[in-house]
RNA sequence: CGGGGUGUAGUUCAUCGGUAGAACGCUCGGUUUGGGACCGAGAAGCACUGGGUUCAAUUCCCGGCACCCCGACCA
């Protein structure tokens, strides 16, 4: 203890910007990069992205969603065929004007996002109703240059995958994006442990060019809200922008649906920002790259060999498993090492251990100790990891629960933003003129109409006119 | 793109009108290892950049650039 404080890293709970930055970097997760807002992953933080895909990756295709690539660079002229599309991203774009040392014709947009690049294609391979639905997913990086980027939740370049389809009618598109927010949800929550909430975003809010975009947005522990992913109902916008049409079984040329979803590295800020604690990282045990840590106190033969068959008898039943046998670091050191990466258990082998028919397991979440005997060991085992992920998730759904807030009146709404933030859930009339007021006001936007919200009588929060729902309102990240 | 701040060793910072110092980290040797060990020896710097002022600038002044913080834009 009497070294504990030497290398410590801010306390969460003093100066929470300046702990996720801190943890990322001493945990190795990212790193800056020589490009401003750009951001090295290094291999610990990119092999939980790994498993993000992994797990993303297998629900896609039970979908029948198929893994595809298109090129990086758009041409200008196909952004600007779809007119909401080109407003929403033309501030944020990366052109390339020269190449191979000359002027280009037509200056190249690196993709904020492939709709147009996509869908100029799709206007050749969908020719009948025999090749609906299509659909593709792409895992690749965007651009987009913001002015103001934090490691993970808004950097100029990021990671993703984003999912695009075409469908012969609009019920069936719309069905698909839902199908997509559902598998997004249980995604972030069964995985991720953060709880969302899902629905649909208002005008304002919603993806340019979509009709509908359907949105999950997670609260942190700071009290502002996080989108963690979007599946939008492109309706027939750029079907119409792209030509993009089949012949139906009555020889009738018709305009496909289309859907459009993603989510990003985004979701590893998140995953940082809701779980973690003073001393650093915790991660939920489905997604953290090692589950599990053995760290030998002894480098004795025996002790070793101990820590090597753990490992096998772990690692056997796809538990994922390191074990830390450094000599040059003192196991006061690699406790805090692993808890500051956010290993969810720990188990420390030495002669104490050596002779016993059970070993001593830490929790990172809880810090508590726990004998687990020998005998049917990962079984014991994967039980505390399934604890671990389940208490991570009731955790933050209290929280979550705890920090949304119903009300009436505006002052009370101002009152919140003022203080603690979180969800406000309120009535308001629709009109986007209220909607941006409020944010000036007190920088809450909506952020998200549950699909199952019953039509009421209320009055809006703002203006007092008639309002037919209770929309969630938060302060955006 | 507005407002503020900072640029000195790998990192965090100190210094000061006379060409630089600490801590941590790193390397080597030794002793250690049950909650961030200790001793000793090292390596490591065109003081962001360009221009002034001055006998002399890392230090003072101005411009540029970069980064950080705070606002507007955003997954």
């Amino acid at each position: 203890m009497a070294h504990f404080d030497k290398k410590q890293i801010v306390k969460k709970s003093e100066n929470p910007d300046r702990w996720y930055t801190d943890v990322i970097l001493r945990s190795e997760m990212a790193d800056y990069s020589p490009v401003k807002g750009c951001m090295i992953i290094r291999p610990y933080g990119y092999a939980l992205w790994e498993n993000i895909q992994g797990y993303l990756d297998k629900k896609l295709k039970d979908l029948g969603v198929k893994n595809a690539y298109f090129p990086l660079f758009i041409p200008m002229h196909f952004l600007q065929k779809e007119k909401e599309h080109v407003k929403g991203f033309s501030p944020q774009l990366a052109v390339v004007t020269i190449g191979g040392g000359e002027e280009l014709a037509e200056p190249l947009a690196v993709r904020p996002t492939s709709e147009t690049i996509m869908y100029d294609t799709y206007a050749k391979w969908i020719q009948s109703y025999r090749d609906l639905p299509l659909l593709i997913n792409l895992w690749n990086n965007v651009v987009r240059w913001e002015k103001r980027t934090y490691l993970f939740m808004r950097t100029t370049e990021f990671l993703w995958q984003e999912g695009h389809t075409a469908h012969a009618t609009f019920e069936e598109a719309d069905a698909f994006a839902k199908t997509i927010m559902d598998t997004y949800k249980r995604f972030d929550e069964e995985e991720l442990a953060i709880p969302v909430l899902t629905g649909r975003k208002s005008e304002s809010e919603k993806f340019p060019g979509a009709k509908i975009t359907y949105t999950l947005e997670a609260l942190m522990p700071d009290g502002k809200a996080l989108q963690m992913g979007t599946s939008h109902n492109l309706g027939d916008n750029f079907a119409k922008a792209f030509d993009i049409q089949y012949l139906d079984k009555t020889g009738k040329r018709q305009y496909v649906w289309q859907t459009s979803w993603a989510e990003t590295t985004r979701v590893i800020g998140a995953l940082i920002l809701s779980h973690g604690d003073d001393g650093g990282l915790i991660f939920p045990p489905n997604i953290a790259p090692t589950q599990v840590v053995i760290i030998p106190v002894s480098h004795s033969d025996a002790a070793v060999s101990k820590c090597d068959s753990l490992k096998m008898e772990l690692e056997a039943t796809g538990i994922r498993v390191e074990i830390d046998d450094r000599e040059e670091k003192t196991v006061g050191w690699k406790f805090n090492e692993w808890e500051l990466k956010g290993v969810p258990l720990r188990i420390e082998v030495g002669e104490r251990e050596l002779g016993s028919k059970e070993l001593t397991v830490v929790r990172r979440d809880t810090g508590g100790k726990r004998s687990v005997q020998l005998s049917a060991f990962s079984v014991q085992l994967k039980k505390l990891l399934n604890e671990i992920q389940k208490n991570l998730f009731e955790k933050m759904k209290k929280f979550s629960e705890e920090n949304t807030h119903e009300v009436t009146n505006y002052d009370e709404f101002k009152n919140i933003m003022n203080n603690k933030k979180g969800f406000i859930r309120a009535f308001w009339c629709g009109d986007p003129k209220c909607e941006l007021s409020i944010k000036g006001e007190t920088k809450a936007t909506t952020r998200v109409l549950p699909l199952d919200a019953k039509e009421e009588k209320g009055k809006c929060i703002y203006c007092s006119n008639d309002a037919k729902h209770r929309w969630y309102f938060a302060q955006a990240y």
